[in-house]
DNA sequence: CCTCCACAGGAAGCGCAGGAGT
DNA sequence: ACTCCTGCGCTTCCTGTGGAGG
């Protein structure tokens, strides 16, 4: 109680740590070696190649889930490329770009062009201009490569793509090239058929690393990140399976680690075993939950908080014993629509019409907050069935901040 | 059998913000 | 600086499905 004069941050530098370097265990570290990933080093690479004798590098799309290490994977590739070619003085050069960030035709080329004039700043110039210094400098000999993370997040991708394409039939020499990385398998379908052919000259795939390729990608990061005999055998083996099970991803795994680093930390142990990866697997889903909740628009997090709130109070229990089926935390859409518009005018929100609200318990559906399921016959003709993805003790108190806070 | 209720989801249209064109 | 266009979030209306009850 009286100790309240030690500074707060005191504790972390006087503590002992289980870490040797905590940057190694995060999503963001790029290893120098990738385990699993020899094929798609070697497609990347033979895809670049073409520049070093002075032709157009293919265009490349890569797809696959999240933590499946696409960006590490490129990024490693460029790493490379990098070195190659300042040792050969050849003229390629390559912007990586993360469309997150950067969502717009204009957006991408400005950042591109940062990076090929480092010394210039464009940021004012209208459209035209930087796409014509863009070709200015294409045009000096240059093969580019242009990386798109996350491309599915530009809004104009037809035009992007078109643009390059036209650039490249007006070049004299040099050239232009797209690298996209994506994770969503349909936005293809949403593209102009033109830029579908031109963005997929070649295509590839990152598999989901299955629990034992995990384990070995762990234990690597493992013997560099903790100190020597901190981690039990049984905790890496118990945070590959969990990131496996879960969907093949390293960047879950990579985060169990680390947070059980951190908790063993927190709590002065010299030991990492399950015990903790299993804490840790709760922080990180709770994590996972907060994030998404709080990018939700603010109807949506209604309708959401009114799930909760129906699943704590234990109601439609009744409703749906008397029809026959009897889960706990199953509801009607059309109960969830009444709470959902008690809460919003409590809380002196606008409502929406039934039939977007049926819109967002799909959309929360697609997210996996909510799990829904034709109610078949047998049930007030048909309807949705739903329920919560996740728990609603978890979920409430993060909500309710969302909604009340401030 | 008919009608009413409770709901799903398609179609049309409306107001708005922001970007493009002039 | 101005209008014009377009995409987006949303409402309104509508058709269809199937149980419950007279």
């Amino acid at each position: 109680m009286q100790q309240m004069e030690q500074n707060i941050f005191q504790k972390y530098l006087e503590g002992k740590s289980v870490f040797l370097d905590r940057s190694i265990i995060t999503p963001h570290y790029l290893p120098s070696s990738l385990p699993f990933r020899e094929k798609q080093i070697e497609q990347i690479s033979s895809a670049l190649a073409s520049t070093l004798q002075c032709k157009k590098a293919n265009n490349l799309f890569i797809y696959g889930k999240v933590g499946t290490g696409k960006t590490v994977t490129v990024k490693h590739v460029l790493q490379q490329l990098q070195e190659f070619v300042e040792e050969k003085q050849a003229p390629v050069n390559f912007a990586y770009v993360n469309c997150r960030n950067y969502n717009t035709k204009y957006k991408v080329f400005l950042k591109a062009l940062g990076k090929f004039y480092p010394k210039e700043d464009f940021l004012g110039y209208s459209a035209a201009f930087v796409y014509e210094k863009l070709l200015q400098y294409a045009e000096k000999g240059q093969h580019l490569i242009i990386v798109l993370d996350e491309i599915d997040k530009v809004r104009d991708l037809d035009e992007l793509v078109y643009s390059l394409t036209r650039a490249n039939d007006e070049l004299g020499q040099g050239s232009i090239a797209l690298f996209g990385i994506s994770n969503n398998l349909f936005f293809k379908d949403r593209l102009d058929a033109r830029t579908k052919s031109t963005l997929l000259e070649q295509e590839m795939v990152f598999p989901p690393y299955n629990a034992a390729e995990l384990k070995a990608i762990l234990q690597e990061r493992v013997a560099n990140a903790f100190k020597p005999g901190v981690v039990s055998a049984s905790a890496i083996n118990l945070a590959s399976a969990l990131a496996a099970q879960e969907s093949g991803d390293a960047r879950t795994a990579i985060m169990l680690m680390l947070r059980a680093g951190e908790e063993a930390d927190k709590l002065q142990l010299d030991q990492i075993s399950d015990v903790l990866v299993r804490k840790a697997k709760a922080s990180v889903e709770e994590e996972v939950i907060l994030n998404m909740v709080s990018t939700l628009p603010k109807q949506q997090q209604l309708v959401l908080y009114a799930v909760s709130l129906l699943t704590i109070q234990g109601k439609g229990l009744q409703r749906l014993t008397a029809a026959g089926k009897s889960e706990e935390g199953v509801f009607f859409s059309g109960d969830i629509y009444s709470e959902y518009k008690r809460i919003a005018l409590s809380l002196g929100e606008s409502i929406v019409s039934s039939r977007w609200f049926r819109e967002y318990i799909n959309e929360l559906d697609t997210y996996g907050l909510l799990l829904t399921t034709a109610s078949g016959k047998g049930v007030r003709g048909t309807t949705t069935l739903i329920k919560l993805g996740f728990e609603a003790k978890k979920l409430r108190p993060i909500l309710e901040k969302e909604l009340m806070g401030e």
